[in-house]
DNA sequence: GTCCCTTCTTCCAACTCGTGAACTAAGCCG
DNA sequence: CGGCTTAGTTCACGAGTTGGAAGAAGGGAC
């Protein structure tokens, strides 16, 4: 039976886990605001607050004024109740970066990595970790907890498939915790700058939107109802093996016509070259040398791609029928700056009517380091859900 | 703010749901049972169960029995608690069934309609309902509620826009509650169907599925996480419509290259045609013709659409990952029945390795006409929800 | 047939939680 | 300083679940 029973400790969880995720997600509010939009009693909303003040996961800041009565104090998260940490971990380096509870950066590590082994990335994560508590002077037990953002298919906290790494079952977060007490979270990259973007970035307020990522790669991360959408066994939002072009160019993965053969860098170049162009350099200075080419056969090229990306983004929205579609990725990024408008022509004529409509189709705002922030807020998350620390 | 407080009074909800599920869902259970499944304490069943029972919505159905021990009282769902009805609108016909709460068929009724204006199927249903609750001799206060179905955007209960009927805007909820009391429920055909087919048919036990529907047209349900899928705007599941040849064959829709174009029964015999076949009769004779034909183009067509269906089921498996997908429609099921092994071959081609692994592709177990079925479930998982009639 | 054993069911006191209503706090205005 | 308005708190109450004890219902042994 998958539904769960309720208890009375379940409705006072989830009753505070609805007050704090409003007072962090909708900015500052005072207890009076709590009640309309819990719509939970005033004396109820006072009797949690006053629990999550005495705890210190709030604080009150300040208050407004108000029209001839008592003013309203304002509640907060308080920022640095806790803290946590996020790791992204590439094929050539680890990245760690600590928060607070605000999502201020307080400090950062970098470790080049040789060989990316598990033995390897697990050491590194966890001098980054005490590199950066030890950086920003606070006690190991104020940090909340640990989110590791990889490339590959992660279920259930260990890394089912890393292919960019080439691991295979390697279950990080338990190998992780053998170095540490603090908890230990592991999700998808893809997922993670998704997630970034969903909460500080140009997916705010949308509930089902897809975050699309064009690199060498492509990728996507799929958020329905408003939370992520991992489908049955964690690898939903493989959007860039989706046969576009039935027939068509070799994949890497080794079928026909995926649309990462078509617009993802690698296979625009390739495309590129094939058509007779010329590609100098790496991968991004030629990308960006092709896109501000103005003779053939660059223009036709990028066109193309436009075209070939405007289709993969209207099977997204016919299919998932989401608000948004929030375009990342370094190329995607490059693509969308000059060329956003015309994408957007394109996926009309792919795209049915009227989710066409309903989709609106913008830029990803945060950079790519996002990704350690997106990883730093799986701790939160679980702190919101829960409605605090669990003791 | 999205999340919404909880009550004690939401708690026994809940759990009244709870238990009312799992007797529902999981046959005849004891209360013993229901206090392991739902981890409720004893007395908690106990209480819940004897108001259940007290409503009527519950009844007693026998004992098990014991290895020495008191035997086991089973409970079930009082099949003539309530009566659901379901229909069906298509654009020649309006199909009425009344359901017992066991889903067992009591009346059925067929109206032809001439021309599909909202007047006339409002007129049709309701009077398909006074027929079918006279011929099974029950009070109107008996039935729980209609559910009706009909084929296009679906959006709180009124139609959005229905192609095959030529409607767009229709408040079909409304307009049909002038002339009934009883409880009205509409939604999308194909959700229907699939929704059916995951209660009582080949999607039993599954939580992330796809149902996809093979006709003239194609369309699919998206399952996900226990629950229908809808999307932001109810229009999630436009399978049909995804580019999978791009720049191909001209769809109905106006894009090019759109899977139905491919597969759906009125473009495989355009295909056909074009290579020389001759298709005679209506599309369903020439579709199984074509399927039996043994020599050239026929044999060719036909691989020809399991490699193009292949490719549009890949793309469901990469994307969402589904751990099933049921193929269905009229086309669907003769394709599959004779070419299956081949179909799941082909998909294998196309989808990753990993999620490939992970799904089952199977066949819808019911005939067309479940579509009635699954709309008469909405009153029904009304009822689940609410843990009974609210009063 | 009687007694005991096992298994299921109900009853009860204890405890938790949200609610509404009355009450206190705090600022504004004249 | 007193009246007014709005914000937040206190408290008794009803509704709900729980664990444990008591009750009920069969089956088996003698």
């Amino acid at each position: 039976m998958e539904v769960r029973r309720t208890t009375v400790r379940d409705m006072r969880r989830s009753n505070r886990s609805v007050i704090l995720t409003g007072i962090y997600r909708e900015g500052p509010l005072s207890r009076q605001e709590l009640t309309v939009r819990t719509s939970l009693s005033a004396a109820s909303v006072s009797n949690l607050v006053a629990e999550l003040i005495a705890e210190g996961v709030v604080e009150e800041a300040g208050s407004v004024e108000s029209e001839g009565g008592r003013p309203r104090v304002l509640l907060r998260v308080a920022p640095t109740f806790r803290y946590v940490v996020g790791a992204e971990v590439g094929e050539t380096r680890v990245r760690v970066e600590l928060f607070d509870l605000a999502m201020n950066v307080l400090a950062r590590a970098d470790h080049p990595i040789a060989t990316p082994t598990p033995e390897e990335v697990v050491k590194h994560v966890l001098e980054g970790l005490s590199t950066v508590v030890a950086a920003s002077g606070i006690q190991s037990e104020q940090v909340l907890g640990l989110g590791v953002a990889v490339a590959g298919v992660v279920e259930d906290n260990a890394i089912v498939d890393a292919q960019t790494l080439g691991w295979e079952a390697v279950p990080l977060a338990e190998l992780l915790a053998e170095g540490t007490d603090i908890p230990v979270h592991v999700d998808n990259g893809a997922n993670m700058l998704g997630q970034a973007e969903m909460w500080f970035g140009a997916g705010r307020g949308a509930t089902d939107a897809v975050v699309a990522l064009v690199g060498s790669g492509v990728g996507s991360a799929l958020v329905a109802g408003g939370s992520s959408y991992r489908g049955a066994r964690s690898s939903a939002g493989e959007w860039g093996h989706m046969t576009i072009v039935y027939g068509g160019r070799q994949c890497r993965c080794g079928a026909l016509g995926c649309l990462e053969a078509y617009v993802g860098a690698e296979g625009v170049l390739d495309r590129y070259r094939l058509a007779g162009g010329t590609v100098d350099g790496d991968e991004e200075t030629a990308f960006v040398e092709l896109l501000e080419a103005t003779t053939e056969p660059a223009t036709t090229i990028v066109n193309d791609t436009i075209g070939y990306l405007a289709a993969g983004f209207a099977n997204l929205v016919n299919l998932v029928n989401p608000e948004r579609i929030v375009l990342g990725g370094w190329a995607g990024l490059l693509l969308g700056e000059k060329h956003l408008d015309e994408l957007r022509t394109e996926v009309g004529k792919h795209a049915l009517r009227r989710p066409y409509a309903q989709v609106s189709i913008v830029l990803c705002e945060l950079g790519r380091d996002a990704v350690a922030l997106g990883a730093a807020t799986l701790p939160v998350v679980r702190l919101l859900r829960d409605g605090g620390v669990v003791r």
